[in-house]
RNA sequence: CGCGGAGUGGAGCAGUUGGUAGCUCGUUGGGCUCAUAACCCAAAGGUCGCUUGUUCGAGUCAGGCCUCCGCAACCA
């Protein structure tokens, strides 16, 4: 089922403008997405790069709310941020855009209409909560509450964190505004939705049996959504920020962001070509592909086709290869916790070090399941392998070439059996890169490349120049001259991943340009061809700056339990006498063991003064029961009994919860007979 | 039992249609000395998360269980 396409259009995930870009970021999208266009346009094919900022939806308006700025002074704020950054970092954007811009808005909403018009969306009027002092709906997650199973205060309108139940707002006990903290009130309001139940039809074929070759965990997740049956979803929302929903009646509607953004790739398209963009995204012969991040799977695999479809005129992406996730240093990054490493920082802290960055990231890039970056294997891989394998070869070539030949190509005499085998060897590694990059697999095309490296080094040490150039200069020369090929290929194979070091090594060999047709290739410089003066293509990054980040997460880190550390606000007033209706006691645990079935439940026997009872306790994640018998705890005696898995609990032990969800049980600072009150 | 992905030597990853478990780094020993104390060779190191089964044969197929990640707020 190979099909020809004449061009291809690339999209990359629109980053959402609410904060700076991280390595998780690139490792999913950007660098990969990066090195597959590069690779296309090394090899003359028609290709387009298409990026842009997200910079509708609700977070946006609250970090504006908190901040007490305007929605457009974030989106401004990042918007550059993120653009320089990329740029910087060598992501070759064809176009970078924005959805705040007027052709998008004005895209947007042609394209809505057109599916509006051709009866393509439903409408449906509900109930939802308000927040009249905000003037704003309320998303579920906006709302909290008590929870009607378990009655923890703090539940969300859509789950509840504490019993683990999904909810919807209206169950909850005293709803409150998450964002004014007032009581909100139901009010009607008319959506309109996208039917997504009357495509599965045609999605169901396309997926499953046209596209068999997508990733594992793409056509899983797709499978799986098409398997539970599709649901029509909501394409617009209550907000006053982003793309007014553009018919009658809509008044403080705006597009929901997910129908928003995708379109952003057709807009900033059309501000790229706005003559011929239609091409790009109408002609069957375009093939489009979308690089993304798990948690996007089904927005572009199902939903923005969909989208497409209904309208009518546009192609659908033929492939969309999905990345895990990467983790930092053993915990996952996160924005709100600052748990990252972020670009902007990264580029100021290790200047001209672009390519270090995007060689660790394909070399561990989360292709098939979440992956680590530590810095540790950062700094490894810059020395160990582009120092001492890719620059330190380079280098070799260069200096001995120096050395002996006065910076000039030397002449290639007869070949050897072993400088043959030794070409044969590197010859093949064009169609190999070829074939791991056009299915998308960059971390081996690297790792192949790399080998290229390799090759050379072993050449150089079997044949060992620097002995022969005391007897037998021809010989060298030969030697040389193919290692200097060698070099040559290096350049045109790393160009796609390695952009600033291949530049830098084309300077070096005084080489303006290189096509990857050339690739293979042992005549790739000129006999006499004048080389320019070795310079080192990589330096070895000292413990010191690898300490300083490490140093900087660490602060983070403590910065964060510092913040976290904010305590709840004090609940409402009671009178002494509530109070004096709880019977806390003092009581020594007797036994202790883990509650089968229940990896949360330990079995207590206590010894209450009276007698002994037994309590189960949910701290099994916190303590073994080893290190809670003989201790003293205290306990509520007169809690009405519950069952738990099937034991009969009396009471309640009681722990302190640490800002980091860990438990700490309460002890007496001195030793007291069994059944003694606390007061 | 909500649904998907993942669990492979010290670390990070491969393993295509079931047939002796590979790669890079690290470790140990040796060689070389042109090169950024770099390079080359060799060795040690794994009951492939646990378990039951299918098979002449299972990392690979099927069932059960455990753990991690994602989707359902924000987020690649």
């Amino acid at each position: 089922m190979e099909k020809k396409f004449k061009r291809t259009t690339v999209t990359s995930a629109l980053p959402y403008a609410n904060g700076p870009v991280h390595i998780g970021h690139l490792a999913g999208v950007y660098v990969p997405a990066d090195i597959y266009v590069r690779y296309l346009r090394l090899k003359k094919e028609d290709v387009i790069f298409i990026g842009g900022s997200d910079e509708h939806g609700v977070p946006i308006t609250i970090r504006a709310r908190k901040e007490g700025v305007t929605p457009q002074d974030i989106v401004d704020r990042y918007h550059t941020l993120i653009k320089d950054s990329f740029k910087e970092f060598g992501i070759s954007f064809d176009v970078y855009g924005r959805t705040s811009s007027p052709i998008h808005h004005e895209t947007a909403s042609q394209f809505f209409r057109t599916l509006y018009e051709k009866g393509e969306f439903i409408e449906k009027t509900s109930e939802q909560y308000y927040d009249e002092e905000a003037h704003t709906f309320l998303a579920d997650r906006y709302i909290t509450g008590e929870c009607p199973h378990c009655h923890a205060e703090g539940a969300y309108g859509d789950q509840c964190e504490k019993c683990g139940s999904t909810l919807s707002p209206t169950e909850l006990i005293n709803p409150k505004s998450a964002i004014s903290g007032s009581k909100p009130v139901m009010k009607k309001t008319k959506h309109w939705y996208l039917p997504l139940d009357k495509h599965e039809g045609w999605l169901r074929k396309w997926i499953l049996e046209d596209h068999k070759e997508w990733r594992p965990n793409v056509y899983g997740q797709c499978k799986s959504w098409l398997d539970m049956g599709l649901q029509p979803r909501a394409v617009s929302r209550d907000l006053d920020w982003g793309i007014p929903v553009p018919v009658e009646g809509a008044e403080g509607k705006v597009l929901y962001v997910w129908f928003d953004a995708p379109i952003g790739y057709i807009s900033n398209t059309k501000e790229l070509l706005p003559d011929s963009w239609e091409k790009w995204w109408k002609d069957p012969e375009t093939r489009l592909v979308h690089f993304i991040g798990k948690d996007n799977i089904v927005f572009h695999c199902i939903v923005f086709p969909a989208m497409l479809k209904a309208e009518g005129s546009y192609i659908l992406p033929d492939n969309v290869p999905a990345n895990e996730f990467l983790n930092l240093e053993g915990d996952k990054i996160s924005t709100s916790r600052n748990w990252a490493v972020w670009l902007h920082e990264y580029l100021h802290d290790f200047p001209g070090k672009q390519d270090v960055l995007r060689y660790v990231l394909t070399a561990n890039a989360p292709e098939t399941k979440d992956n680590d970056f530590t810095w540790k294997d950062f700094q490894a891989r810059n020395n160990n392998e582009l120092v001492a394998v890719y620059g330190n070869f380079v280098n070799r070539a260069l200096v001995l070439t120096g050395k002996y030949f006065d910076n000039k190509v030397p002449t290639c005499g007869e070949l050897t059996e072993y400088d043959r085998e030794t070409l044969k060897e590197f010859a093949n590694v064009k169609a190999e890169v070829e074939r791991l990059l056009d299915t998308f697999k960059f971390r081996d095309a690297q790792k192949e490349v790399m080998n290229l490296a390799r090759i050379g080094n072993k050449y150089l040490a079997d044949t060992e120049p620097w002995k022969l150039a005391k007897t037998d200069m021809p010989r060298v020369a030969t030697i040389l001259n193919i290692s200097l090929q060698l070099v040559a290929n290096l350049a045109i194979a790393f160009e796609p991943f390695l952009p600033f070091s291949s530049k830098k090594l084309r300077d070096m060999l005084n080489i303006t340009s290189f096509d990857w047709e050339q690739l293979g290739r042992i005549d790739l410089l000129a006999t006499g061809h004048q080389l320019n003066k070795a310079e080192l293509l990589f330096e070895k990054i000292e413990d010191s700056a690898i300490e300083a980040q490490v140093q900087k997460l660490l602060d983070t880190k403590k910065a964060n339990e510092a913040t976290s550390h904010t305590a709840n606000p004090v609940k409402e007033t009671i009178e002494f006498d509530t109070f004096e209706k709880l019977d806390i006691r003092v009581g020594t645990i007797l036994e202790c063991q883990k509650v089968p079935k229940a990896d949360k439940l330990l079995q207590f026997k206590i010894d209450d003064g009276l007698g002994t009872r037994t309590i189960v306790s949910g701290i099994a994640k916190h303590y073994r029961p080893e290190e809670l018998t003989g201790k003293q705890i205290c306990f509520i005696a007169n809690l009405a009994p519950r069952k738990l898995k099937g034991i009969v609990s009396e009471g309640m032990i009681l722990s302190a919860e640490n800002s980091d969800g860990t438990l700490s049980v309460i002890m007496p600072q001195k030793e007291v007979k069994p059944g003694s009150e606390v007061k």
